[in-house]
DNA sequence: TCTGAAACTGTAAGCGCTTCCATTCTGGTG
DNA sequence: CACCAGAATGGAAGCGCTTACAGTTTCAGA
């Protein structure tokens, strides 16, 4: 809300009256349309200058029937997954001139009002899979709002983008099971989102490969509490598994640690794998296995997507599959010494 | 975009016209303002259920001179703290009906053209202190924006909230002192942040209570790379520091890793403190020491106090400035067995 | 000097919504 | 049964901007 001489807001005809010119001309200096005299630009600058002028972008919207905003749906913000998508597609919004509004849903997968509101103020909706149910993207497909899905199994109608699961999963498991590993057990929920269910059936379809039966999943949420549950429950145990392959870090980082603490061998005894490579897996001694998606270029590609739905340059849906890179470190006993991280696939 | 009956979006007009009434009586029952018969309520519902219809924001904005939007710039996404930060503004904003606008700076500090449009958005601005520069901010202030600074030392006509730091520091190091350590070094530039200027601030207010002269800081930014630099040169040095007091986790976590790799016994020889309290640093070994900010809460106050001063409930500047929590872990040296959290001090 | 095209500028009609104000219904009362 | 208050509704103006479209300059070329 810039000054006006008024201590109102200056409007685009206070620039004009200021300029002694009309609010056409003030406009196309202002967008930069439109042939103008280089002494128009010049009263034009000065007066936007002189009055502080912030040209309101509802009443452009409005004339131009155009937002020049996404919304972002995210599930939550915790951890470092959903800031790096976030950024990556900040910046590629920013660089091509859109503003991005940004709602999370803290679980609550309907967000009825809030999304109906996002959906007035933007050209189209990024939607994170863990953050709403599919009614509710069917809802902003009835509404005609361009939608690309993030992390979640492809639909009629959106676009979507989401890193390679299956695959690192299943070489991951297969990896562990080479080097001699026999009873692994799986920790996370596969219903809790499709990415975990896809690791769980990359998990699944190695063992099926070694001619393996596949053990079914320690069906826990993905969080610290639960990864120091199991460990104790590992530890309490008299059949214990020699490995965990665990849906994330979260809960690799606590089971190790509460393993190590148990005075248990990892790797020796029993080996353990996360997801997503945050910052501690490799702090934590021994360093954690896992699996890195590119999550900033996730965010960067959802918004492209995005962009070119609204702009209507690309009418055909298309479904993007990111490769991930496994991060191979002391925690899964295959490590060489000085971990690295290996080849990847894309999906 | 709304589905309207021709394939364009449904306006208010087509809502009237299927429910046969007046665009005036549909806005009263879409907003709930004004009085209206139980039989309008339901034929607008269900015409407005029928089309899809979903109300164009930037006309309801430019009709009621409020966005009910705010806009948060931020310097940066990486790390957990501003991902925490944005976590708990867009918390208090959207039970508040207010939508987020978020920007982030990536060191530019300027963001010309992305402001002024954010500004023509939004009903009011939270800055963190490190994104933009001082002169960006004046000119927000010029353009009569409300703005709330966060991390950001207070400027007149903004309100802003922190959370203390130099109290902190202050103890820390103290306790550093008093357990015996005599050649303290501060590790990270405090011209990078008011944050870290006021860090190393406490860290020379404690040195000179005790009757010792103040150690100048170690101005590398705040990465692991520095941090691994850092002590790779403790490790070649001769007259060696017995702590190292870092400005943040990254750097304490770097240090404390590459230390002990080079034999360097920690906290035995010397001690290292972090800021931040980022997961990694309860995962590392020997657990690190240090702060931790209530980024959630720093948020949520942010947004609360920019929309005080939006609707006008509140005229009179406010530097609120939030307590912040010592976590004692091993690598301080001064830890009791079972790490834990101490008192701290509201500014 | 005159003419027409090109360059520039102004007028005015919206964009979709809210809301003031006037008008039309209600349904009790006198 | 006329009358009136209050409820319900509709008409229309206006929010600040963009953008045809039309009008006015300017100026090179004849």
């Amino acid at each position: 809300m810039p000054a006006g001489p008024t201590g109102r807001p200056a409007t685009i005809y206070d620039v004009a009256a200021l300029a002694k010119l009309s609010i056409a001309t003030v406009s196309r200096v202002l967008q930069g349309t439109g042939p103008v005299s280089e002494k128009a630009r010049q009263r034009v600058d000065n007066a936007a200058l002189e009055l502080n002028y912030v040209p309101l972008r509802a009443a452009r919207s409005l004339a131009v029937q155009r937002h020049e905003a996404h919304g972002l749906v995210l599930p939550d913000l915790a951890g470092p997954f959903y800031g790096d998508l976030l950024m990556g597609y900040e910046r590629w919004a920013a660089e091509h001139g859109q503003s991005v509004i940004i709602t999370v849903t803290h679980g609550d997968s309907d967000a009825g009002r809030g999304l109906r509101d996002l959906a007035g103020r933007v050209d189209g909706i990024v939607v994170h899979g863990n953050a709403l149910d599919l009614e509710a993207v069917q809802g902003l497909r009835r509404a005609k709002v361009p939608v690309v899905l993030v992390a979640h199994p492809p639909v009629t109608g959106c676009d979507s983008v989401r890193s390679e699961s299956a695959g690192s999963a299943e070489s991951l498991t297969g990896r562990l099971l080479d080097h001699g590993r026999s009873q692994l057990h799986f920790v996370g929920d596969p219903a809790s989102s499709y990415d975990v269910s896809e690791r769980y059936a990359g998990f699944s379809a190695a063992h099926l490969s070694h001619g393996l039966a596949v053990p079914k999943p320690e069906r826990v949420p993905l969080t610290e509490d639960a990864g120091t549950a199991v460990a104790q429950q590992w530890l309490d145990a008299t059949d214990k598994a020699d490995g965990l392959v665990c849906a994330n870090d979260e809960l690799a980082l606590a089971a190790l640690t509460v393993l190590r603490g148990g005075g248990a061998d990892v790797p020796g005894e029993v080996v353990v794998t996360g997801w997503d490579d945050v910052m501690a897996a490799r702090y934590v001694s021994p360093g954690l296995t896992t699996v890195r998606q590119p999550m900033a270029e996730l965010g960067r590609l959802a918004a492209q997507r995005l962009h070119e739905r609204i702009t209507g340059e690309r009418t055909r849906a298309r479904n993007d599959v990111l490769a991930t890179q496994l991060v191979l470190r002391e925690s899964c006993g295959t490590a060489k010494p000085g971990d690295s991280a290996t080849a990847t696939k894309t999906g």
